[in-house]
DNA sequence: AGCACGCCGACT
DNA sequence: GTCGGCGTGCTC
């Protein structure tokens, strides 16, 4: 940071900063300071620019000078928002690292790292806040005109308060607006994730004495149901003290409809409550709690293995009450004054997490979610900073946050591979980035996994992390019986009915009439993913990709899942005319469709993609299955993230072949760890479960593996492949997509790329080769793989390479036109 | 990423 | 003769 001595603070000096700007430029600007700003102007502050003819953007300061620029004459910065830095020096080092680590500019970094309200743009959205009656007196002209403005149209562009105010800088104005709490700055707007709802049923106090309760059972004579109800309700009371309408249900036997009408006609008061969907959820939840001799024994070994090593994995199988180790973990670092980050994988398992945390952190602990609306973001940075929030539980960008002192960062799930960011740059991976941000800050970081990634498996083998194992399940809770089903020879015994082999359904039935619930996995979405004339072989295609469409039966339509294209199926080839279209494969909407006929009275629920969409989606279906809406929850890989519903006793796992046969060096391991993953969805409390996986290949080493339930059997195995085919842990991979809407434009030029990139690099160039997708909205794409080993070799050389290869080409004539994406440690 | 400047086709 | 297509190059 730049020391303000005497002469640069003194008015006469002129000051220059380097912004950087939020934008795909790999440089930085400089801007004069007006003199009067002088001693304002510091790293980490938030200034407003000019930037080309008309746009107006807030950048943030990265360097200041007195050295004036010598070959252009710089623009004065137009404001400065900030009165403190809202990002601190600890941070910018962390942008500089992604940006040369996954090879982006620094702009691309603010992006992702800022809340929108933070990044003031001309494009932005001001919209206004409900204030309860304001005294507009107070405004100033200004102010007024823009909520004046706002009172007649919902919604307004910074650039329409610019023309509407006929001046450049209204950043200033709208802060002060935003400050006082009268506008808001829109993006999508989310919804906020709800917790989890339970229905609590309570007798009316009308019928709470012996005589009430005999009224009450005579004026239910003509309704059997409601009676069972009520009686399996005073049952209940002596034994509990809370009562859920699940509970009900489960005890008497009867509908939901029977007490609904008990609740119209007044005798049941039902109230919502927000309760944790961990572990046994109606147990009333409390602050406290003690570690299992298992646990305690890994807490410890933990700090142990802190003292020596900054990174430590804890593999620990499903089950094993991880969570309650984090927590002791959280609660020392936070004793000592130090902020903890708890970084998550999925939204699905946010909720879950922070009523745990929650109990014990009270309003220490602060959520940071893409899906909270921004403005909650940007209160959630402002109380970062002010150390309000000692423990921040967060999805990926969480790493992004203004901590004042980490001293623990621990990575939930650390092999999800949602932790990678793909779409926009920067193409970040959140646990690496943590490792990265702890070191700066000195701090330590706990990666915890029921199946590690290979990556981190072996730097903890290697001795680069340290390593803990917790393999006993908490409590008495027992793994389950995995069989598997051979559909092959299931086929030739004609005991396959559709897509379930006739173990499965049998067990499917008895755990329906034993009252307990089956989960069954399948790994797409959708009815039918492949539609094909039987007469000449066409495809349904993608008009946009080089995809096939897959029919959704809900929509009636065919749909692209890579652009969201859509429209009507055909009856009729439109190469040949046939109308002979067959059907092939199968997604989770036609694993509905089918048990309609094969267990026609089972109720079942899906989860997926579609059936989620829209305001609580999820947590509806979630709340549904676990009140016993459902007998049969059908469902992709969301029904494997970590949830615990305590009756399910059956998981089907439809066809496990597509999982394994996935065309990608990470497709065993994947595979290994939703099959583990899902398994543990059975069999958490008191039974244990059974898990039918039905295969082409049952004999497949990653299905033996699961079922072993031996994870250093499948890690050997896979370390050897990866050693011998030049993969991660032992060599880097850079993946480079070279694209254009020219299909020869791109491939000449993607050959030309890789060329120019074996000149340099040699045989550690792989290809082009056309990707699984080969075509997306329009755009041809040419793949490029650099596979560069490890030992000996230096990245940043390797990436300067690149970089200079990168520049020459996009110099050249001939690639106009052409984008080419890099993805560093692609996913 | 925007946005202006600049060189070739269908209109008043 | 112009209006406008989007190719390319710059923005402190």
């Amino acid at each position: 940071m730049l020391e303000f001595t005497e002469g640069k603070t003194d008015i006469r000096t002129t000051l220059f900063v380097e912004v950087v700007l939020p934008l795909a430029i790999s440089k930085t600007y400089t801007y004069r300071v007006p003199g009067m700003w002088n001693a304002e102007v510091e790293i980490g502050k938030r200034v407003i620019v000019q930037f080309g003819k008309n746009k107006v953007y807030s950048a943030v300061i990265y360097r200041v000078s007195n050295q004036a620029p010598e070959r252009y004459e710089a623009k004065y910065i137009l404001d400065i928002l900030d009165d403190r830095p809202i990002v601190d020096a600890a941070q910018l080092r962390l942008w500089e690292w992604i940006s040369s680590y996954y090879m982006c500019t620094l702009g691309e970094v603010m992006q992702a790292a800022l809340p929108a309200a933070l990044k003031l743009a001309s494009e932005t959205r001001i919209i206004a806040a409900e204030a309860d009656s304001v005294d507009r007196s107070t405004l100033t002209d200004k102010e007024f005109l823009i909520l004046d403005a706002l009172d007649i149209s919902p919604e307004l562009k910074v650039s329409d308060i610019v023309k509407l105010l006929g001046q450049k800088t209204v950043f200033p104005i709208l802060k002060r607006l935003f400050d006082k709490g009268l506008i808001l700055i829109s993006e999508e707007i989310t919804p906020r994730y709800k917790p989890k709802l339970k229905t609590f049923i309570s007798l009316h106090e009308d019928y709470a004495d012996d005589l009430g309760r005999k009224t009450l059972l005579d004026m239910l004579g003509n309704a059997p149901k409601q009676q069972d109800a009520v009686l399996a309700y005073l049952q209940l009371n002596r034994q509990l003290s809370k009562i859920t309408k699940t509970d009900i249900l489960e005890a008497s036997g009867c509908g939901t409809a029977s007490i609904t009408a008990l609740v119209k006609k007044g005798v049941f008061i039902a109230k919502e409550r927000a309760v944790s969907r961990l572990d046994g959820e109606d147990v009333e939840l409390t602050g406290d709690f003690t570690l299992s001799e298992a646990q305690r024994k890994t807490f410890s070994n933990i700090k142990e293995q802190f003292e020596e090593k900054d990174v430590v994995l804890l593999h620990g199988v499903t089950a094993s009450g991880k969570t309650q180790v984090y927590i002791r973990l959280i609660e020392e670092a936070v004793a000592n004054g130090k902020n903890v980050l708890y970084l998550l994988p999925e939204i699905a398992l946010t909720t879950q997490i922070t009523e745990r945390l929650r109990l014990h952190f009270g309003n220490k602990l602060g959520v940071y979610h893409s899906r909270f609306n921004d403005n909650e973001r940007a209160e959630v940075w402002h109380k970062v900073i002010n150390n309000e929030y000692q423990v921040i539980v967060g999805a990926r960008s969480a790493v992004f946050l203004p901590f004042p002192a980490l001293g623990l960062i621990v990575v939930d799930e650390e092999h999800e591979t949602s932790y990678k960011q793909f779409d926009p740059a920067p193409r970040y991976h959140a646990r690496d980035t943590a490792i990265y941000l702890g070191h700066t800050h000195g701090a330590k970081i706990l990666l915890g996994s029921a199946t590690p990634a290979i990556e981190s498996y072996y730097n903890a083998k290697a001795g680069k992390y340290g390593l803990v194992e917790l393999k006993e399940r908490f409590g008495d809770a027992r793994l389950p019986e995995i069989v598997t089903v051979h559909i092959g020879e299931e086929n030739r015994k004609g005991s396959m009915f559709s897509y379930f082999s006739s173990t499965l359904l049998e067990e499917m039935k008895n755990a329906i009439a034993q009252r307990q619930q089956v989960i069954l996995f399948q790994n797409r979405r959708g009815h039918t993913p492949l539609l094909q004339c039987k007469t000449c072989g066409y495809i349904a295609k993608c008009i946009h990709c080089d995809v096939s469409l897959t029919y959704h039966k809900s929509s009636g339509k065919l749909h692209c899942h890579y652009c969201g294209f859509s429209e009507d199926p055909l009856q009729v080839c439109p190469a040949c005319g046939s109308t002979h279209i067959e059907s092939k494969g199968f997604g989770t909407e036609r694993v509905e469709e089918e048990l309609e006929t094969l267990l026609p009275d089972a109720r079942v629920g899906r989860l997926d993609l579609d059936s989620t969409r829209g305001k609580h989606g999820f947590d509806r279906v979630l709340s549904a299955f676990d009140e016993r809406v459902y007998d049969v929850l059908v469902g992709t890989q969301m029904v494997a993230k970590g949830l615990d519903f305590g009756n399910v006793s059956v998981i089907g796992i439809i066809n496990a072949d597509g999982l394994i046969n996935y065309p990608d060096f990470r497709a065993h391991e994947r595979a290994f760890s939703l099959l583990a993953q899902v398994s543990g969805r059975a069999g958490r409390r008191d039974s244990n479960g059974k898990v039918i996986v039905q295969s082409y290949a049952p004999h497949h080493r990653i299905i033996q593996q699961v079922i072993a339930n031996d994870y250093d059997d499948m890690f050997m195995a896979e370390v050897a492949e990866r050693k011998n085919y030049a993969y991660p842990p032992f060599f880097r991979l850079f993946r480079m997509d070279v694209k254009h809407k020219e299909q020869q434009t791109a491939y000449d030029a993607s050959h030309r790329l890789a060329a120019s990139l074996r000149e340099v690099l040699g045989h550690r160039v792989v290809g082009p080769e056309i990707p699984l997708v080969g075509r997306v909205r329009n755009h041809y794409i040419f793949s490029i793989l650099l596979k560069v080993e490890r030992a000996g070799t230096s990245v940043g050389k390797v990436k300067e390479l690149v970089r200079s290869v990168l520049l020459q080409f996009e110099a050249g004539k001939v690639n106009r036109g052409v984008r080419v994406q890099i993805d560093v440690d692609p996913y």
